[in-house]
DNA sequence: GATTTTTTAAACAGAC
DNA sequence: CGTCTGTTTAAAAAAT
C-alpha cells in the first residue's frame, strides 16, 4: 500500500556491510528433529530405529561439517564440486501447492477441524517420539565430543562423502514416499501429461544419475553404502516400503498389532513402485489393496475394484483414513523439503563454501529494478519460488493445513513477539531459508528483527544501513515497500529503549541493551520448565556472551548448534557449553580487539552495554565458518560484498 | 472490552 | 538541495 518511492534507494556502497555471513549460509538448518515423520504403517520400533540412524547421520554429519570446516579453512581448497548447485533442486510440490490440491479435493472447512483435532493428537505422539530422539541425540553428541580430536583427515573427506550421498538418497527417498503417498490416496493420479509424475518428481534425482553424479562429485566410485554403515541401506528399503499404508496413529495405538502388521506389509509393498503401471488403480498393487489400513488380497482387478467400492465407500471411517494419510503427505512433505534444503546447503558448503555469499540461486532479476510492484509474478495464485513452508515449533507447525493459510500472503499477521527471552532466534535461524525465498511477512516484530539483525554481527552493532541489508537480505519481503519498513525500522530504534546508539569516529552503530529488551514486556515465561532453566542459563552468561552464541549459531554451518537450538532448550544450553569449547580449542591467540572493521569500531569507551571486550568472540579471527574469516584478511573480499550488497539494493529498490 | 504493543504514516531537524 | 539518519506524534491494527 506505500508508494515504493525511489528516494528509498539506499547508498550503502558507502558503507561497509560487516562481514556478516548471508550466503554460504550453508545453516544446514535441521532435519533431524523432525525426522522420522509418523508415516504409514511403520512399527514404533521401526521408527525408532529409523530415528537412530538417522542420529547417526547426523551425529557424522556434524564432525564432518566440523573438520571438512578446519579443513578447508587451513588448506583453503574447498572441495570443488563439478556440479551446478541448481541442478540438484528440482522442482517438486511445493507445500502450499500440495494443500491445495488437497484441500481443493476433497476438504470440507468440518473436516479441516476434524483434521486438525486429529493432528493435534498426533502431534502429541510426534512430541514423544522427538523426545525420546533429542534424549539419544544428545547422548551421543556428547559421546562423540569426547573423541573429537582423534580424526584424520582422509578418514573426513571419505566420510564427508558418505554423509552426502546419504543425504542424496534421503532426499530422493522421500520425494518418492511422497509420491507414492499421493499415489495411494488416489489423489493424485498419474498421468503422461501432468507435471507431477515420479519422473518429473525425481527429475534430477534419479538413483543412476545420483550415483553418476556422485561420482563425478568424488571422482572416485560410489562406495556402497551398506559398506559403512547400515543408514544407506536401510534407507533403501524403506524408500520401497514406504508406501506401506498407515495404519491410522488415533484408530490404533497398539504398537505390537502394527508391528505384525507391516512387517508383512513392507515386503508386499516393496516393489509397488512399478505396479500401478500395470493397473490403473493406485490402490492396487500386487494383488493387494493399498488402502491404508486394508491389505486384502485380490485374485483379479475386478474383484478388488468391488472391495474398494464396498469396503472404501464414501463414509466416515474412510475420510477419516483419508484425512490421516493427508497428515502423513504433510509430514513427508515437511520432511522433503527440509532435507532437501539441508542437502542444498551441503552442496553449497562444499561447493562455494566460503566464495559465494548467495547459497540459493536468487536471481537478480526476480524483483526487478524499477516496477517493484508492477511485476506480478508474486501475485497470489502461484508463489514464485519454492520455499519450504516455514517451520515452526510443535504448536503451529500445521498451521499449514488452515484454511486461512492459503490466503495469509498478505495482511494476516500473526506476531510471535517476545513471548520468551530468546524469542525468535531459532525459528529464525530454522526458517532462514523460506523467509529468504518467500514473499511472506515474518511473524515477528520489527524489534524482534532488529534485534537479531545486530546480534548477528560480529560484533553485535550495525549501522542503521546495515540493520537494512540484513533485512532485505534475510526476507524476501522486506525487498519491497523500503520506504515503509525503513521508516518502521528507524521509528523502532528510536522508540525502544532496548537499542542503543553509540557514537562512532565514523558514525553511529545500533547496538542491544538486552536487560532493556527482556524487559520490555512481563516475563510470562509459560513454557516448560527447561526452557525457564535455559534462559536463567543465558542470562547468567550475560547479555554479551548470550549474544555471542547467538550469533555464532546463527551464522555458522554447523547443524548441531541449529538442532540444538531448535530441538531443545536444553540442548541449546549443551550447544552453547560445546560452543564454548570449541572456540577455545580452535583458537587461542584472540588476538586482542583487532576488529574485522577496523574503520567503524565504536570507542570501547563509550560502550556502556558490554557488548564489547568479551573474551572470546567467534567472529574475532579465523572464525571456522564464516566468510568473515576470509574478509577480515582481504580486502578485495570486502570490496566484492560491498558490490553484492550494493548490486542487491539496487536491484531491490 | 479495555489496555498495551506494534505497525504505519508522516512531519521535522540536523548532518553530510 | 537532496538524502540519510534520527526523533517524535498520531492513528489504526493487533495482541493481551
Amino acid at each position: 500500500m506505500m508508494q515504493e518511492a525511489g528516494p528509498e534507494a539506499p547508498s550503502n556502497g558507502t558503507t561497509n556491510q560487516n562481514g556478516v555471513v548471508a550466503g554460504a549460509e550453508g545453516g544446514a538448518r535441521d532435519v533431524r528433529a523432525k525426522s522420522a515423520t509418523p508415516s504409514s504403517d511403520i512399527t514404533a520400533a521401526d521408527l525408532v530405529n529409523f530415528q537412530q540412524q538417522q542420529v547417526n547421520i547426523s551425529l557424522v554429519s556434524f564432525l564432518i561439517d566440523l573438520f571438512a570446516t578446519l579443513l578447508n579453512h587451513f588448506t583453503q581448497q574447498p572441495l570443488e564440486m563439478p556440479v551446478s548447485v541448481a541442478m540438484m533442486t528440482p522442482q517438486v510440490i511445493t507445500p502450499q501447492q500440495m494443500q491445495q490440491i488437497l484441500q481443493q479435493q476433497v476438504l470440507s472447512p468440518q473436516q479441516l477441524q476434524l483434521l486438525l483435532q486429529q493432528q493435534q493428537a498426533l502431534m502429541l505422539q510426534q512430541q514423544q517420539l522427538q523426545d525420546f530422539y533429542k534424549k539419544q541425540q544428545e547422548q551421543l553428541h556428547l559421546q562423540l565430543f569426547q573423541q573429537h580430536g582423534s580424526k584424520q583427515q582422509s578418514k573426513e573427506v571419505s566420510a564427508q562423502q558418505l554423509v552426502f550421498q546419504q543425504q542424496l538418497l534421503q532426499v530422493q527417498q522421500l520425494q518418492q514416499q511422497h509420491l507414492l503417498s499421493l499415489q495411494r490416496q488416489g489423489l493424485l493420479s498419474i498421468q503422461p501429461n501432468q507435471n507431477l509424475p515420479l519422473h518429473s518428481l525425481t527429475q534430477g534425482m534419479i538413483p543412476a544419475e545420483l550415483q553418476q553424479l556422485w561420482k563425478e562429485v568424488t571422482g572416485a566410485p560410489v562406495k556402497e553404502e551398506n559398506s559403512a554403515s547400515n543408514n544407506g541401506h536401510r534407507g533403501l528399503d524403506l524408500t520401497s516400503a514406504s508406501p506401506a499404508p498407515p495404519k491410522n496413529p488415533l484408530l490404533n495405538q497398539h504398537p505390537t498389532t502394527n508391528g505384525q502388521y507391516s512387517s508383512h506389509t513392507l515386503k508386499r509393498e516393496s516393489s509397488a513402485l512399478d505396479d500401478h503401471s500395470h493397473h490403473s488403480h493406485p490402490l492396487y498393487g500386487h494383488g493387494v489393496c493399498k488402502w491404508p489400513g486394508c491389505e486384502a488380497v485380490f485374485e483379479d482387478f475386478q474383484s478388488f475394484l468391488k472391495h474398494l467400492n464396498n469396503e472404501h465407500a464414501l463414509d466416515d471411517r474412510s475420510t477419516a483414513q483419508c484425512r490421516v494419510q493427508m497428515q502423513v503427505v504433510q509430514q513427508l512433505e515437511l520432511q522433503l523439503a527440509k532435507d532437501k534444503e539441508r542437502l542444498q546447503a551441503m552442496m553449497t558448503h562444499l561447493h562455494v563454501k566460503s566464495t559465494e555469499p548467495k547459497p540459493t540461486p536468487q536471481p537478480l532479476n526476480l524483483v526487478s529494478k524499477s516496477v517493484p510492484e508492477a511485476s506480478p509474478p508474486l501475485s497470489l495464485p502461484q508463489t514464485p519460488t519454492t520455499p519450504t513452508a516455514p517451520l515452526t515449533p510443535l504448536s503451529q507447525a500445521h498451521s499449514v493445513i488452515t484454511p486461512t493459510s492459503l490466503h495469509t500472503v498478505g495482511p494476516i499477521r500473526r506476531r510471535y513477539s517476545d513471548k520468551y527471552n530468546m524469542p525468535i532466534s531459532p525459528d529464525i535461524v530454522q526458517n532462514k531459508e523460506f523467509y529468504m525465498n518467500a514473499d511472506v511477512r515474518p511473524p515477528f516484530t520489527y524489534a524482534s528483527l532488529i534485534r537479531q539483525a545486530i546480534l548477528e554481527s560480529p560484533e553485535k552493532q550495525l549501522t542503521l544501513n546495515e540493520i537494512y541489508n540484513w533485512f532485505t537480505r534475510m526476507f524476501a519481503y522486506f525487498r519491497r515497500n523500503a520506504a515503509t519498513w525503513k521508516n518502521a525500522v528507524r521509528h523502532n530504534l528510536s522508540l525502544h529503549k532496548c537499542f542503543v546508539r553509540v557514537e562512532n569516529v565514523k558514525g553511529a552503530v545500533w547496538t542491544v541493551d538486552e536487560l532493556e529488551f527482556q524487559k520490555r514486556r512481563p516475563q510470562k515465561i509459560s513454557g516448560s520448565p527447561a526452557l525457564v532453566k535455559n534462559i536463567q542459563t543465558n542470562l547468567g552468561y550475560g547479555p554479551a556472551l548470550s549474544a555471542a552464541f547467538q550469533a555464532s549459531m546463527a551464522e555458522n554451518n554447523i547443524p548441531l548448534y541449529t538442532t540444538a537450538s531448535i530441538g531443545s532448550p536444553t540442548l541449546n544450553s549443551l550447544a552453547n557449553a560445546i560452543r564454548e569449547e570449541m572456540n577455545g580449542a580452535m583458537d587461542h591467540g584472540n588476538s586482542n580487539g583487532s576488529d574485522s572493521s577496523p574503520g567503524r569500531s565504536p570507542l570501547p569507551a563509550m560502550h556502556h552495554i558490554s557488548v564489547k571486550e568479551e573474551p572470546l568472540d567467534p567472529e574475532e579471527h579465523e572464525g571456522p565458518l564464516s566468510l568473515v574469516t576470509t574478509a577480515n584478511h582481504s580486502p578485495d573480499f570486502d570490496h566484492h560484498r560491498d558490490y553484492e550488497d550494493d548490486h542487491g539494493n539496487e536491484d531491490m529498490l
